[in-house]
DNA sequence: CGCTTGTGTCATAAG
DNA sequence: GCCTTATGACACAAG
C-alpha cells in the first residue's frame, strides 16, 4: 500500500510535468491520460472489474440456461428440446419459455419459486444483452441501500417509471400483481443477491446524464437534465448504465474505505432523484460543495419533474421543454472555492481543480472571456459580480463536474482516481468529427466557445430564461417555436433568446465559413502549384515546338530550292528563285509564278499552264 | 509594443 | 416576410 502511494506520488509529479508540457502545447505523442499512473491503475481496475462482471454474467447465463433446460424435455424422436407439459398450476407460458414476456400471467399457487425460476423470470424481465455500451436516453443510476440489495440491470428495458420510482425496491410499473410478487420474491433470494451484489455496489451513486443526445456534449446541458430529451427514443430511462458505463465499476476504488462506510450509512436516504450534489456529498462528505444550494433547488425541482415524468411515461419533446429548470437556479449561490472555473486544462471548463493551474485566481484569467464592457454591463445587472459568477458556475455544473469532485481526494491526500469521460461534441457534425482524437490544442480552442456559451448562459440566467443555450440554438425552428410558445416570455427575454439563437448559429456559421475559407486557400494553393507546373510544361512544349518548326521550315526551304532547281524552261534554262516562285492552288496543282508581276500574273493565272 | 492568429459578433446579402 | 446560411469586417484576447 505504501509502495502504491509512493508510486502514485511520483506519478503525480510526473503528471505535473506532463501537465506543464501539455499546457505548452508540446505534443507528448499520446493523450495526457496515458501518462497518468492513476489513470492506468484505474484502467487496470476497470479491466479487472469488467472481467469479473463478464464472469458473473456468464454465470448468470449458465444458470439461465439450466433453468431453461429444466423446463424443457428432450424429445426422443426429434432430438429437440420441447417445453414440458404444464404442471398442475402451469405458467401460462406453455409456449417456448423464451417467448415469455413481462406480460406473462403468473398463477403459481405456491408462494415460493425456485432459484432457477427466479432467474428465468429475471432473464425474461431483464434480458441480459450485450448492450452495456448502448444505453440510450436519460440514465439514472440509482443508489440502493446495500441491505435491500435491489438492483436494476443497466440492460433493463424501458421502465421509466420504475427507474424513477422513489422507492428503489418497487417493481417496475405495469407489472401484474402476480409478477410483482414473484419479483419481490426474486429480489429476496440470497443467491441472486450474491450474484448481483457487485452490480449493486456499482449502483451506489447517482448521476443524471444524457448519453444519446447531442446536447450531452455541451457543458451546460446537463444542468437541465430532463429538458434535452428531444426524441422519442430517449424516453427510456436506463438505470445505472451511465455510471457503470462511465466509471465501469471503478467506484469502489474511487471511494476511500472510510467513506464507504459513510456511504452505506447514507445510502438509505437516497432515492431515485438523488442528484449530483448528493453524489459528491456521499462520496466526499468532507468536501463542502456549496453550489449545492443551487442543486438543492434543482433537486427539488427534479423531484417534481421526475414524478411528473413518471406520471407521463410517453415523453414528448415539449414535455421536456416544459420542465423548466430556470427557477431552480434562483437560490443558487455557488462557492467559487469548490467550483473551480476554467483551469486552462483545455479539456473543459470543468476539469480538475487539483492545482494543475496554480496561481490563477478565480476571477483571473480574463474572467472567462468577458470583455471589460461586458463585465461592466454585467455589473449593472441586479445580481452582478459574485452572484453572477456563482450562477454561471451553477449553469456549468454538470456530470463532468462530478469529476471535479472526484478529484478532490487528491487534495486530501487520496490517490487521484480521476477519470475523464470521453468528450462528445454537439451540433455541428463537422466539429464532432475527430474531436475525441483531436490534439490537445483543439480542446483548448474549444474552451473559448464554452466561455462564450457561459456568457450567453449568464445573460439567459439573468433574464431567467428557462431553456438551455443549447436548446435555444440547436432546436429546429418548429420545436423552438413550440418551446417558446409554452412559456410566457417578456420582450427582453424573447429578444435575448433570439439573440442567443442568432449568435449561436452565426458562430457555427462563422466557424464553417472560416473552415471553408481555409480549405479554399489550401485548395487554391494546390491548384496554383499544379498550374505552375502546367505552365512550365507548356512553355517547354512551346519551345520544343518552335524548335521543331524552325527545323521543318529549314527542311522545307531546302526541299523548295531543290525542286526549284530542277525546273527548266523551253530552252532548258533554270528559273531564278528571285524571279519566280512556286505556288499551290487549292485544288493541289502547283504553279510557277513570276515574282515581279504578281498582280498581273494573278489576273493572268488561267493563262499559265500547270506544271 | 506591434504583429499574427483565432474567435465571436454584427451587418448584410442570398437562398 | 421570416429563417438560415454565408461572408466581410471589426473587436478582442492570447501568443
Amino acid at each position: 500500500m505504501m509502495m502504491e502511494m509512493e508510486v502514485a506520488h511520483s506519478g503525480q509529479q510526473d503528471m505535473d510535468l506532463i501537465d506543464i508540457l501539455w499546457k505548452q502545447d508540446i505534443d507528448l505523442g499520446a493523450r495526457r491520460e496515458v501518462f497518468d499512473y492513476n489513470h492506468r491503475q484505474k484502467e487496470h481496475e476497470l479491466q479487472k472489474q469488467r472481467e469479473l462482471e463478464e464472469e458473473k454474467r456468464l454465470h448468470l447465463l449458465q444458470e439461465q440456461e439450466k433453468a431453461l433446460l429444466a423446463q424443457l424435455q428432450l424429445d426422443e424422436e426429434t432430438g429437440e428440446y420441447v417445453p414440458r407439459p404444464p404442471p398442475s398450476a402451469p405458467l401460462q407460458s406453455a409456449v417456448t419459455p423464451l417467448e415469455v414476456t413481462q406480460n406473462v400471467n403468473f398463477t403459481e399457487d405456491g408462494d415460493t419459486m425456485s432459484f432457477d425460476e427466479c432467474l428465468q423470470l429475471l432473464a425474461e424481465t431483464f434480458p441480459v444483452e450485450e448492450t452495456e455500451n448502448t444505453s440510450v436516453g436519460l440514465d439514472t443510476t440509482v443508489s440502493v441501500p446495500g441491505s435491500n440489495n435491489i438492483m436494476r440491470s443497466p440492460e433493463q428495458p424501458a421502465l421509466p417509471s420504475a427507474a424513477l420510482s422513489p422507492d428503489p425496491v418497487s417493481p417496475p410499473q405495469g407489472m401484474s400483481p402476480d409478477l410483482e410478487q414473484a419479483w419481490m420474491e426474486l429480489l429476496s433470494l440470497p443467491e441472486l443477491q450474491q450474484c448481483l451484489g457487485m452490480q449493486i455496489e456499482e449502483s451506489l451513486s447517482t448521476t443524471y446524464r444524457l448519453s444519446n443526445s447531442p446536447e450531452v456534449q455541451n457543458p451546460n446541458f446537463p444542468f437541465y437534465p430532463m429538458a434535452s430529451l428531444t426524441d422519442g427514443e430517449t424516453n427510456t430511462l436506463n438505470v445505472c448504465s451511465e455510471f457503470i458505463n462511465t466509471f465501469d465499476g471503478s467506484v469502489p476504488s474511487i471511494v476511500p474505505p472510510d467513506n464507504l462506510n459513510q456511504i452505506e450509512a447514507k445510502a438509505p436516504q437516497l432515492n431515485a432523484n438523488f442528484g449530483a450534489e448528493s453524489f459528491c456529498d456521499i462520496f466526499y462528505p468532507n468536501t463542502v460543495l456549496e453550489e449545492s444550494s443551487g442543486q438543492h433547488g434543482l433537486e427539488g425541482n427534479e423531484n417534481t419533474t421526475m414524478s411528473d415524468v413518471t406520471n407521463k411515461p410517453p415523453f414528448t419533446p415539449m414535455d421536456l421543454y416544459s420542465l423548466s429548470p430556470g427557477d431552480a437556479f434562483d437560490s443558487s449561490k455557488a462557492n467559487v472555492t469548490t467550483e473551480m472555473p476554467d483551469s486552462d486544462s483545455g479539456i473543459s471548463s470543468n476539469t480538475s481543480p487539483n492545482g494543475s493551474s496554480p496561481g490563477k485566481s478565480v476571477y483571473g484569467d480574463g474572467a472567462f472571456g468577458y470583455s471589460d464592457s461586458e463585465m461592466e454591463e454585467m455589473d449593472h445587472n441586479p445580481g452582478s459580480a459574485e452572484s453572477d459568477y456563482s450562477e454561471m458556475f451553477s449553469l456549468n455544473f454538470q456530470p463532468d463536474d462530478l469529476q471535479t469532485a472526484v478529484s478532490i481526494p487528491e487534495l486530501t491526500g487520496q490517490p487521484q482516481q480521476q477519470e475523464k469521460k470521453p468528450k462528445q461534441q454537439n451540433t455541428d457534425p463537422a466539429e464532432e468529427i475527430g474531436h475525441n482524437t483531436a490534439p490537445f490544442t483543439k480542446d483548448k480552442q474549444k474552451k473559448r466557445s464554452d466561455m462564450r456559451l457561459s456568457r450567453d448562459e449568464q445573460r439567459a440566467r439573468a433574464l431567467k430564461i428557462p431553456f438551455t443555450v443549447d436548446m435555444i440554438i440547436n432546436l429546429p425552428v418548429d420545436d423552438f417555436n413550440e418551446m417558446m410558445s409554452k412559456h410566457q416570455l417578456n420582450e427582453s427575454q424573447l429578444a435575448l433568446v433570439r439573440d442567443i439563437r442568432r449568435r449561436g448559429k452565426n458562430k457555427v456559421a462563422a466557424q464553417n465559413c472560416r473552415k471553408r475559407k481555409m480549405e479554399n486557400i489550401v485548395g487554391l494553393a494546390g491548384e496554383l502549384d499544379s498550374l505552375k507546373e502546367e505552365k512550365e510544361r507548356l512553355l517547354g512544349e512551346k519551345s520544343q515546338n518552335i524548335k521543331n518548326l524552325k527545323e521543318m521550315k529549314k527542311e522545307l526551304n531546302s526541299l523548295y530550292l531543290e525542286v526549284f532547281s530542277m525546273l527548266r524552261d523551253e530552252k532548258g534554262n533554270s528559273y531564278s528563285p528571285s524571279d519566280y516562285s512556286l505556288q499551290q492552288s487549292t485544288d493541289g496543282s502547283i504553279f510557277l509564278v513570276p515574282r515581279i508581276k504578281k498582280t498581273f500574273i494573278k489576273r493572268e493565272d488561267n493563262r499559265l499552264s500547270p506544271l
